[in-house]
DNA sequence: ACGTAATGTTAGGCTACCTAACTATGACCT
DNA sequence: AGGTCATAGTTAGGTAGCCTAACATTACGT
């Protein structure tokens, strides 16, 4: 990896970083004034498709274990995860919904979700097509890594 | 703004969520080890534009004034940036790159695009079309609000 | 069975962010 | 002009998320 890139390839890098940090802070002024933080969602977001270990949220959010502890015992103490032993591997921790977690969790989707679509409402249906299209493709660069 | 949303925009805004929170860990991870910190990037990023207002900057980033004056005098104190009155306005401060920081900025942004263009070179021509035609998309997004 | 690797937790520190209170300048109004 | 209010930024002090280092426990390879 030196800097012998193609240049239309660092071009697009460039456009697409610029977005991706302009759609960051889109996303931050969507979340607001939410009672759950942004990392605590992405937490339940994963827990809520199936348990997860500590290790792999803290490798899906990009921190180191210790902080995911930290965060995963708030939502413990907040009644939203629950903490359970892997049957697979006794050194490892399982964090899942509980029932409250499960309807905070849907209720807090369910709130940005409708602010995002009240935005891209105001799209064009070109636009619609142009920025569904292109999910999927940002999708399969996490895969790529 | 009530819950009477059509199913298939909510369905895009959480497709639209759900691959944004991943392209963030994704650019968290190629951040990584660098030396700026990825909101410092930022505030470069702008002030590599035009001069810019601290209070500009506070609301770009969606953090308060007070945070963005620390932030910037950092930046000062690493000789990135400097502090100067606008001409049209005594109250406000204009932050602007210094040679340094441009070419720290430069520096910074050329590792992270080189990074990212690593990735984007593993996609076909179809993919990277389709990313490159979101992408404009999502910046109309911002003007939207 | 023993040494090493992997998974989490605890302890302590750093930094980015916040609110509240303050200074200074601009805008408006009479 | 003078008075009042709004706007731009800084300072002070507190909160929370993240880090590294050190530790306990369980799994795995030889």
């Amino acid at each position: 990896m030196t800097s012998s890139t193609d240049p239309q390839l660092l071009a697009l890098a460039q456009s697409f970083r610029t977005t991706l940090r302009h759609a960051v802070y889109l996303s931050r002024s969507m979340d607001g004034e939410a009672e759950i933080t942004t990392t605590q969602m992405s937490t339940l977001s994963m827990a809520a498709e199936q348990p997860i270990r500590v290790s792999r949220v803290a490798a899906n959010l990009g921190i180191r274990v210790p902080s995911a502890t930290e965060q995963i015992i708030k939502l413990e103490q907040a009644g939203l995860v629950s903490r359970g032993q892997d049957p697979t591997d006794s050194r490892a921790v399982l964090v899942q919904l509980t029932e409250r977690g499960r309807s905070a969790w849907e209720d807090a989707s369910r709130l940005r979700n409708e602010r995002v679509a009240t935005l891209l409402a105001q799209l064009d249906d070109d636009d619609r097509a142009r920025l569904a299209a292109a999910l999927p493709v940002i999708e399969k660069l996490n895969h790529v890594v």
